[in-house]
RNA sequence: GGACGUGUGGCCUAGUGGAUCAGGGCGGGAGGUUCCUAACCUCCAGAGCGUGGGUUCGAAUCCCGCCACGUCCGCCA
């Protein structure tokens, strides 16, 4: 409805301008203050104040009285304040806002025809997920999670290295050693756990070891590299052993986030197809092509990058970048659009890619690229190899446990009598505990650095997760109430224009903004914009459930259906906008 | 050294040109429950948006310099 709302204000305006035989380029459309009744403004006046030869404030007397409200279907009336053209929306648009409030799949956006990989995550499978990269499912799930509400069909991809020296290594250090020469046990009963501890020693051998004995492992190492350039079966087969069992355990330790994949797609397949040698070959050809150091060189100087980008060893073998090319390539066949969500320690990276991708003739406009900074521990940064860092399965638990312990301490001085048994404490502290790492993360703009702090992370008053959700669950708790002690209630043909207090108006005005701040994230790629969006809700939300009571006996039955239809419109805004930051929202808490 | 990014009350954070209060939260202080869950709400104190210039009728928002912090600058990924 706000954007139905908005479109009608789009036209009032342009259509008013021309009238006055003024410019339409920009038609300053915005959102005003929470203390302005309009659910539109524009402030053009300002811009054609010059122009007009005429104070601001007239300007905008001007422009509203040319605009005829009852042209319009969701616009009341467009009314100057100041150098502004307010626009006040009509019982329309709140009893339209209402009735398509009631579909629980509200906030979804009509269904487009464009298909949108996303790619996330993608950490080499070497080891645990720590805290460092959690940022990344977090974030890239979120992204998929909106580009899917609004309309576009979305496939998740996790791109796995596993052609690289790092899974080589691994590969060997495996194959090489045995339990008995891995000095700790396992952190945790989960494959990955105990596999990277022959990652960590095979790391430590080649640092450390005699000189002999570290120059026949990069004997072996080089091997498998090769076997894999070569397109050996056999070599892929040693290396996939290590690559799916790694994979598969932290496959695991994201699903607890969720963050979920509809496939994994191995960098390998790029060298066995042949698009890799293919993508070499046209890179040959190019003018920035240069041989230098007997390795094969893309001087992008020309490009405003001053880092070459080398994309064959002097070995004659292919390098992650050189791989990723093809991969994006296949993409771009494949899909309308590409979206990729990684670390700020890609940026070089990620803009030799896209420059690259260019200069083969892709059109890069098919690629979004999502930078998110590092978390970073007061104590510095996360290493898998260096065996530092937090691991995020330890974090999860840390969550789950704290949240666990509130929800029994709340549980003691509870009013309400609905028996929470201990599979619902389970629940709740597991919706809780993860809701609250996951808002936490991925309602700050991503583009600025966190520094991971249990504490601030895991509190759960305030702008937190359970904030949000306890409004869902209040929803929750008020419709069960009252289809408890009232048969079926038909609530499809409710009086909206009953919803006449300052705070019906306001949570219903924050309902019809919902689509429109889907649209927003999903355009801009800023999952955080939802999350901001789930505070003001839950405010308007609290305000209206303190001063509207729904259930009360001397509430009138067709005001007390309006104020359900309102509660149910509110379940499914903030439930979805929940939904879409991968927030569990609990029904009881 | 270069490239990119970030810099908002004691702490965390929203806001990327406009509405004479820069919005929230934490922490601090004072209160609120005969009512649908107090993981809630109300009130008080606290910043002029790193810094110096500039553009503009108007700048936290745009431009330039400087400072601080982060990331990157491998024939690693």
């Amino acid at each position: 409805m706000f954007i139905a709302v908005r479109e009608e204000v789009e036209a009032a305006v342009e259509d008013a301008l021309t009238a006055l035989d003024l410019p339409t380029d920009d038609l300053g459309i915005e959102e005003p203050p929470e203390d302005v009744e309009a659910v539109l403004a524009s402030s053009v006046a300002y811009r054609l104040a010059g122009e007009v030869g005429a104070p601001p404030p007239e300007v905008a007397a001007d422009i509203a009285a040319e605009i005829d409200a009852s042209d319009y279907g969701y616009v009341a009336e467009a009314v100057p304040q100041g150098a502004y053209v307010n626009f006040l929306p009509s019982d329309r648009f709140f009893a339209d806002t209402l009735g398509e409030a009631q579909n629980d799949g509200y906030g979804r956006l009509e269904p487009k025809d464009t298909s949108v990989v996303v790619e996330h995550t993608s950490a080499n499978p070497t080891g645990p997920v720590h805290v460092g990269r959690a940022r990344n499912p977090i974030v890239g799930d979120a992204v998929a999670n909106v580009i899917d509400y609004a309309g576009y069909d979305v496939s998740r991809h996790y791109y796995v290295n596993d052609a690289g020296r790092q899974m080589a290594v691994f590969t060997w250090a495996y194959e090489t050693f045995d339990e008995a020469d891995l000095e700790e046990a396992p952190e945790r009963d989960r494959i990955e756990y105990d596999l990277v501890r022959y990652y960590r020693k095979g790391n430590a051998f080649l640092e450390e070891g005699d000189t002999d004995e570290v120059e026949a492992a990069e004997a072996e190492i080089e091997s498998i590299m090769q076997g894999l350039e070569a397109g050996d079966e056999e070599t892929y087969e040693r290396v996939s052993e290590v690559v799916d069992q790694v994979l598969g355990g932290m496959r695991e330790c994201l699903g607890r986030l969720p963050a979920e994949f509809d496939r994994f797609v191995k960098e390998t397949k790029f060298m066995f197809d042949g698009s890799t040698d293919d993508v070499v070959d046209r890179l040959q050809d190019l003018d920035e092509a240069v041989y230098e150091e007997d390795a094969w060189q893309l001087d992008l100087e020309a490009h405003g990058i001053d880092k070459n980008l080398v994309f064959l060893r002097s070995d004659g073998t292919s390098l992650y970048p050189t791989r990723d090319l093809a991969h994006h390539e296949w993409k771009f066949e494949n899909y309308d659009r590409a979206v990729t969500v990684l670390g700020e320690d890609h940026n070089l990276q990620a803009e030799q890619l896209r420059t690259t991708l260019d200069l083969l003739g892709n059109d890069t406009d098919q690629l979004e690229q999502v930078l998110y900074s590092y978390v970073n521990l007061p104590e510095g940064k996360m290493s898998t190899r260096e065996g530092t860092g937090v691991d995020l399965d330890d974090l999860l638990d840390e969550a789950v446990a704290r949240a666990r312990k509130e929800v029994e301490t709340r549980l003691d001085d509870r009013i309400r009598d609905d028996e929470l048994d201990e599979d619902d404490v389970e629940r709740i502290a597991r919706q809780v505990g993860i809701g609250a790492v996951r808002y936490d993360i991925v309602s700050k703009q991503p583009s600025k650095a966190i520094t991971f702090e249990w504490d601030r992370a895991l509190d759960f008053e305030a702008q937190s997760a359970p904030y949000v959700q306890y409004v869902h669950a209040r929803c929750c708790g008020i419709l069960s109430e009252a289809a408890r002690d009232d048969e079926a209630d038909d609530l499809s043909d409710v009086d909206a224009d009953r919803l006449d207090t300052e705070y019906e108006r306001d949570l219903l005005r924050a309902v019809a903004r919902f689509p429109a701040v889907i649209e927003e994230a999903a355009d801009d790629l800023k999952p955080h914009v939802v999350a901001t969006y789930t505070r003001t809700l839950a405010e308007r939300f609290n305000a209206f459930y303190r001063e509207c009571p729904v259930l009360s006996d001397d509430v009138d039955p067709e005001l007390r259906d309006a104020r359900l239809a309102l509660v149910t419109a509110a379940k499914h805004s903030v439930g979805n906008a929940l939904d879409v930051l991968g927030v569990e929202a609990p029904d009881s808490m």
